[in-house]
RNA sequence: UUAUGGGGGUGGAUGAUCGCCUGUUGUUUUUAGCAACAGGAGGAAAGUCCGGGCUCCGCAGGGCAAGGUGGUUCGUAACACGAACCGGGGGAAACCCUAGGGAAAGUGCCACAGAAAAUAGACCGCCCCGCAAGCUGCGGGGUAAGGGUGAAAAGGUGAGGUAAGAGCUCACCAGCUACAGGGGUGACCCUGUAGGCUUGGUAAACCCCACCUGGAGCAAGACCAAAUAGGGAGACGCUUGAGGGUGGCCCGCCCGAGUCUCCGGGUAGGUUGCUUGAGGUGUCAGGUGACUGACACCCUAGAUGAAUGAUCAUCUUAAACAGAACCCGGCUUACGGCCCCCUAAGAAG
RNA sequence: CGGGACGUGGCUCAGUCUGGUAGAGCACAGCGUUCGGGACGCUGGGGUCGGAGGUUCAAAUCCUCUCGUCCCGA
């Protein structure tokens, strides 16, 4: 079972302009210092990701690095995210200085923040 | 060793864990998943400043317009690029810079200052004549040697000459034009003779001359093709009722003017174009060189919300600029550290 | 990725084609007017013309390179 465990396959992410539209219509929002989340629910029975990144975040390459970053969060964290959400990261300049270990301890503090809103908004 | 100028190379490595994209093979539960193996960003991939290939549209041929290029000869598929050479400029030198055709084809412009800015021109000065007169003043004329202005003032020096001067005359020098001879494929260079004494700058102002250019661009173009709306053709039907609803079915009842089939265009979306090419590497040959030819070997990204990454450890600390998007050839710009070659000058030995 | 436009005082813009003086409005400062303020009148300060190089006697203007901002095209 925890073989696939942490990969991150084209289904598990988010591809088409129109699904973005939908989740940037829909969803909630949540800000910290490094990146936006945004997030909806989805009729899955698994969770979905994506990246928006702009022109003015900087040239291809500082670009590029923060999507991976972002990446990597969804990837190796991915067990603890509910299912059933689709989940959109907008990431900030700061990204760039920000160490693993930082990175890591927002994620989980995001995850915590969704899994709360989830609930309310199921019940 | 220090320093100057020029040219070239390199563009993190190794290990561990977890991943991503493509291809091939195998397998399964076959619009997909799994496993194994192989491959997976740059010297600038950048800016998009030029030149091509490739597509679609246009096109008998020629001219005009518009734009570009601008020493010569080579190189190249082509160029605004490169090489060699010529002319000019800078430097003590190695070396560097150079949009470098034409200003006696024509037009325009040259602010301010200055008398005058391009058919030259008399403010001061110098000289002559006339009138008045104590120093001198006024008027007419000659004069570009001197002063002053300007970025630029119409050859320079010397002698003759003159009322004073002036290429007015002469010598030398600089420059121009024409001709002749020699060298070079050519730009151009060298030598000689003659001429008139002399012609400002600006063409990255209009322009003239020579040469070049059809327009768009892979979001080009090609193919497949939902839903909705609309087009064409055919069939059935419009109170003698096609079709639909109710219903297991028929009758009945209700609604009722369109319904069904096919064709073509085509949006969302998908597939393709998409990587074997003016390709690399090596050897030999030709050429001063850019480059070219022959032979052998190699296959080296192809994504599409967009892959080549993340974390940790070691290398003294791992760090610069920076990410393919149809493909090539250049140019330009950005760039940390390290290494190599050539070179001028100085110091020391 | 491709195509196109614009950078001038603190702000909004002229001037660039046709090269020699950088100008207007608002804003700012001072003075006048008023018992005081506003409005009005007068006066004044403030600009590397995005940056670098070239052409020219001379460049905001012409040429080349570069930086930034904005717009258009699935």
């Amino acid at each position: 079972m925890t073989r696939g465990r942490f990969k991150l396959t084209k289904a598990e992410r988010i591809r088409k302009s129109q699904e973005f539209q939908q989740v940037f219509k829909r969803g909630e929002r949540i800000n910290f210092p490094e990146f936006n989340l945004v997030f909806a629910l989805n009729n899955l029975n698994i969770s979905r990701m994506g990246v928006g990144v702009g022109k003015r975040f900087g040239n291809a390459v500082k670009r590029n690095r923060a999507k991976r970053l972002c990446r990597e969060l969804f990837r190796l964290n991915k067990y603890k995210i509910p299912k059933g959400i689709d989940l959109i990261f907008l990431p900030k300049k700061a990204i760039l200085e920000s160490s693993w270990q930082e990175l890591n301890g927002r994620i989980e503090e995001a995850v915590r923040k969704i899994a709360k809103r989830i609930h309310e908004k199921r019940e």
